[in-house]
Order: structure tokens, then sequence, then C-alpha cells
DNA sequence: GAGATAATTTGCAATTCGTGCGAACAAACA
DNA sequence: TGTTTGTTCGCACGAATTGCAAATTATCTC
């Protein structure tokens, strides 16, 4: 994603309003790595801006991922999560904490969908699931069972 | 998945009974090849066994997924769906008609996350996004292709 | 600066997918 | 045939996200 301040030339030249709850949105992004659900983004605007609107936060999301400067993507948790990283790459997500990281995939795209004929590929994507090199460490240290859900226990915030 | 006849002595097996709503599921689920959800299932039982509850359906899905017979699928639609195939396969989806086919990728289990440090891999997703055979032709023939929409008609997540 | 104007923000209703719950029901078995 | 559970099913509820319209405000014009 862009810089702020690139962001901000970048509304203006689509003839959209620079409102301060859009810049705080930028800023929230700019950088972000963890790859945030709304409402995350949402608690963390309204600690800087209280009375900011869960609405305005989907909006200003919505139009970014609109205009190309963000990306959406669905681990199947249920919810959608932003990400401001919008190069070419692919995810690692930790059963245990949940957190989501970046990752290079090497000769990703050489990858090839057998068993269909003529499927014309514009675009793929590789998760990875497992477990963090973190939780990996704490569960060696103290053995607790812990078994993600599959559903309603979905992770809120990694805390690592 | 199994056989609706084995399934059926899988479910004795583990104290369940065989109810004729259950033998119906067995039966839709068997060798489909669409990738159903709980809610098309749900349509083509009603069809057979009118006043089947989409509670059922959704309860007997659920219960065929925790015993392994059955493998849970969210590509990001919103919405789950449920694939009898549990060997180890991925997808490919088209952008235009929504169809969800089975596909092999080869030296898929070899792909390694990098950018992240020991973290320890379970499970390898590849999703393919493209437009099918059958859509690519029928784009050539009219300039209005068929678009199937489930929740989301909005355009798929564009990037790089 | 003051005013006009169209874009934004917001709160709230509505929608969609799925689950919790409990009463009515029906396999399985003696 | 009766008893014992496990099941079914309707309905309320919950989470995530969007539709809508009124109130607000960034930005432009003079
Ligand atoms: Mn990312
Ligand atoms: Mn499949
Ligand atoms: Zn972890
Ligand atoms: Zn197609």
């Amino acid at each position: 994603m862009n810089s702020p301040a690139v962001l901000a030339a970048t509304y203006r030249a689509h003839g959209r309003k620079l409102t301060p709850q859009r810049q705080l949105i930028f800023s929230l992004l700019h950088d972000n790595t963890t790859h945030p659900t709304a409402d995350a983004l949402y608690a963390t605007a309204s600690h800087k801006m209280p009375g900011i609107s869960l609405r305005t936060v989907y909006q200003t999301l919505n139009e970014l991922a609109e205009m190309g400067e963000l990306q959406t993507i669905d681990l199947g948790e249920g919810v959608t999560r932003f990400d401001p990283n919008v190069d070419d790459h692919h995810h690692a997500i930790c059963n245990v904490c949940g957190a989501i990281t970046d990752v290079h995939v090497e000769r990703a795209s050489a990858l090839r969908p057998k068993g269909v004929d003529g499927f014309n590929v514009d675009d793929i994507g590789v998760v990875f699931r497992g477990v963090c090199a973190s939780c990996e460490a704490s569960s060696k240290r103290s053995p607790s069972p812990q078994v993600k859900k599959s559903k309603s226990a979905s992770t809120p915030t990694p805390k690592h």
C-alpha cells in the first residue's frame, strides 16, 4: 500500500475527499503486517479517534481495496482480513495463535493445476497451516493441549 | 468419502442412528464433485424428502466432517462448502461461473514458506483462480458470459 | 472568509450463514 | 410393544457486513 501522503494525493486525484477518518485509517494500515480485520482496525481507530464508526472503517477499507491499494484475504475464519501488502506473496497461518505471516514461495507461479483441461490461471494462492516458531517453543516449555477449534474459536489478536 | 453402505456401518459402529435423513445426505454426497454448500444440498434433499430441515443437513454435514468423512472448504465466498473428497488435493475456481474443480498439484508438499523461521507446516493449500475452459469458450463465442453469483457478485480480488 | 454543494460519516435496520436450544419424534433393542 | 436414547426441526440468536437516509463536513467559488 502507498504511504498516507501518496494516498492523500491519490484520493484527491480520484475526486475523493480527504477526511480525518480516512487519514487515520491510512496511518493504521501503513506498514501494518498483522492482516487485521475491520473490527480490529476499528478498535485501534476508536482509541485515537473516539466516535469513528465501524461503518466508516468498512467503507474506507472497501474503497482502498477497490482502488487496488489494499488486498482483502479470506482464510475461512468467517472474517475478511485486510492486507496493505499488495505484492505477490502468500501466507502462513499458525493453528495455535492465529498469527498470519507473509511468506514467499519459490516458483509458485510455476504451479499448474493438473486434472482440468484448458483452465486459464489468473492467480495462485498458497496457504500454509501449522505451528509458528513461537508457539512451538512455548508448547515445549509447557505442554498444554492447544487445538484450534473449527469455527467460533477464531483467533482474536495474535499476541507475540 | 466412504460409500453410503460403509457410512451406515460406520455410523452404527459409532453408536449413531441410521435415519432416512442421514442416508439421503450420504447418497447426495456420494461421488459429488460439485463442492456443494449446505444450502445447495438442502435444496436437493428437499426435493427427495420434503420436510427435511436445513438444520439437519447442517448437523449431518458437521458430524461427517468431524468423523473425517468429509472436508469443509472455505474459499472466501462467505459460505462453507463440503467436499467428500478427503484425499490430498487442491482446487481451481472459475471467476466466471464459480465452478470449483479438484486438481492435483505436483510437488505441492515440497513447497516451503520462505520468510518465516521455524514454522512447522502441517498442511498446504493451493488455490487457482481463473477462467475454466467452458467459460473461456463461451466468452469467445458471445461477449456476455454466464455469471453465476453466490453472495459477492462483485469482482473477485484483483491483486498484483 | 462565507456560502453552496456534493461527498462522507453515522447509526440503525436488514441480510446472510450458521449454531444453541428444547420439545416432539423415532431408531435400536430387549 | 415398551423403553431408551439419539435425532429432527423450528425458532431464536449471533457474528460479519451492507443498505439506507439524515446529519455533517471537506472543498470549491466568489
Ligand atoms: Mn499478506
Ligand atoms: Mn475438492
Ligand atoms: Zn503461533
Ligand atoms: Zn467457468
